[in-house]
DNA sequence: AATATGCCCTGTACGC
DNA sequence: TGCGTACAGGGCATAT
């Protein structure tokens, strides 16, 4: 399974960077094309250069980075977007992985000054640019975050609040927990991943579940989010070494492209199959999960 | 208003 | 081997 930042992972590529760029001062920023997915605003490169990362955080699958001037540097990584760094005691940047961090898909390079670390080198890599950036001036409206929902791993996110959130819901499960407006971050692995764990059939209508399954559903929410994350943090101490790359790890779904594999619930005895909902793959088990 | 579809983009896998 | 096609999917735009 190729890497595919959703929550988990996006939380991880935060906490390798973390250390490399808070309290670094952006020196300069190279553009190596004019767009990502959206092009990059007016006053992109002005707007950062001068500026100290005060803080890097994470909102649903956006990194937001806080800017000593009040501002807000927003990065999205879509489907194939890589952070890479460099300090002067990591790896050269030539011996970073060609075709990756020094290939043709660097978009976007950026010296920085950390306090402690010296010189840092931050590169985003994106090879089919699904990704985005955005640079927000102090206090003003942000549309990428603003409509989101509850972090799924944070307090708001409990079994009431779910079930208001999907009483009136005639669509399926499945893609009403991809509605970011609804909960924060969820993306189509674990999607599938906490429905088979919660053992909801991805084809009920929302508003049809009840309160013990809802219940459920939020616990195995949490529980699939917090062991990748998991699995990603103990990836980070190679972190800082020979290839320099934040956050690519494999981890091992229940279900998840695992289509005519036997259902790995004890004495399930299903067969994982997959369905298309809203133009997406949905895995599931026909047989525990109803 | 809520819901559904098409689009973006490129690397990879696969059938013929 | 080469060529065409399907697929991966988050979020936006558009239509209903």
């Amino acid at each position: 399974m190729k890497f595919m930042p959703e929550l988990p992972e996006v939380e991880t590529v935060r906490r390798g960077l973390a250390p490399f760029i808070e309290g670094a001062r952006i020196e300069s920023v190279r553009l190596n094309r004019p767009d990502l997915r959206f092009p990059f605003p007016q006053g992109f490169v002005d707007g950062l250069e001068g500026q100290t990362i005060t803080h890097l955080g994470r909102r649903a699958k956006y990194l937001v980075a806080a800017l000593s001037g009040g501002g807000v540097w927003l990065s999205h990584l879509g489907m194939t977007g890589a952070f890479f760094v460099a300090d002067q005691r990591l790896a050269e940047p030539s011996r970073l992985k060609p075709g990756e961090a020094g290939g043709k898909h660097v978009h976007v390079v950026a010296d920085l000054v950390h306090p402690s670390r010296g010189r840092v080198t931050l590169s985003y890599s994106d090879p089919r640019r699904f990704g985005f950036m955005d640079l927000f001036a102090p206090g003003t409206a942000n549309p990428f975050i603003d409509p989101l929902g509850p972090e799924p791993l944070g307090n708001d996110l409990s079994a009431p609040y779910l079930a208001d959130r999907l009483k009136a819901k005639k669509g399926p499960i499945k893609t009403v927990l991809l509605d970011q407006r609804v909960v924060a971050g969820l993306g189509n692995i674990y999607v599938c991943e906490a429905l088979h764990m919660s053992r909801i059939d991805p084809r009920r209508a929302a508003g049809a579940l009840n309160e013990r399954e809802i219940e459920r559903l939020v616990a195995a929410i949490r529980q699939v989010l917090e062991a990748a994350i998991a699995a990603g943090g103990s990836t980070l101490k190679d972190f800082s070494q020979a290839d320099g790359q934040p956050g690519y790890f494999q981890h091992s779904f229940a279900v998840y492209g695992h289509e005519g594999d036997p259902c790995p619930r004890p004495e399930c005895g299903g067969v994982t199959g997959r369905i298309v909902q809203a133009g997406r793959s949905t895995f599931y088990c026909p047989v525990c999960q109803h």
